[in-house]
DNA sequence: CGGCCCCATACCGAGACGGTATGGGCGCGC
DNA sequence: GCGCGCCCATACCGTCTCGGTATGGGGCCG
């Protein structure tokens, strides 16, 4: 599991198809159907329910997004976090708290 | 950033020198000089001071390695939340809850 | 029934990743 | 003061994953 991988099952939730999502990462359609199967392999479960007009997620789906909405952001703070506790001055308590 | 490089420097802060840092994680030691190094160069901060004894994090390393440490536990986390989901039975609330 | 949209697969090239070998720097013991 | 050992940094190379292009199969809609 991957950051990348995460991102990729969040965007494709929000569109809803790989296309829309692939656009909106930067890259093409195929290696995303790739990385989001390559997921499912690995935790050994379906994350979305493919139909003939889009990708829907299951309820296992639906637990990985908000799930890795709530990591990406924690990724987020934590850069912010260390670059705020060496940019300007030199101390700084742990503060990547605003998380979900 | 990537969930690797993040391993990385908690690993890195605890064992105190690549070489030990590198047994834990099954790989060699230049891979992870170059991992540290590419996080460094990325977020524009030194994570780490070199000395002849080995690597002692600096304030925005202490920080991170306390934001990477969250951050792994909750992707952990996800992963299990997801396979509860789904596996047994196939309704579960979200609960990636433990985190921190 | 024809057209369209969407996901899946096959194949290929480039970039990233890891491993081995080697060098430079510093502290410690003799 | 000098040699030794430890540790990090760099150079080079093989492999493997990742992304892109081209193509196929399937279902819904008009």
């Amino acid at each position: 599991m991957s950051l990348d991988q995460l991102q990729a099952v969040v965007t494709i939730a929000e569109e809803g198809t790989l296309l829309r999502a692939a656009r909106r990462l930067h890259i093409s359609q195929p290696p995303l159907t790739r990385k989001v199967r390559a997921l499912e392999e690995e935790l050994g479960v379906a994350l979305f329910d493919r139909g003939a007009r889009g990708m829907r997620p299951t309820p296992a789906g639906h637990t990985l997004v908000a799930s890795a909405r709530g990591i990406l952001a924690a990724v987020d703070a934590a850069a912010v976090s260390v670059r705020r506790c060496a940019d300007g001055r030199g101390g700084e308590r742990e503060g990547p708290g605003p998380e979900r």
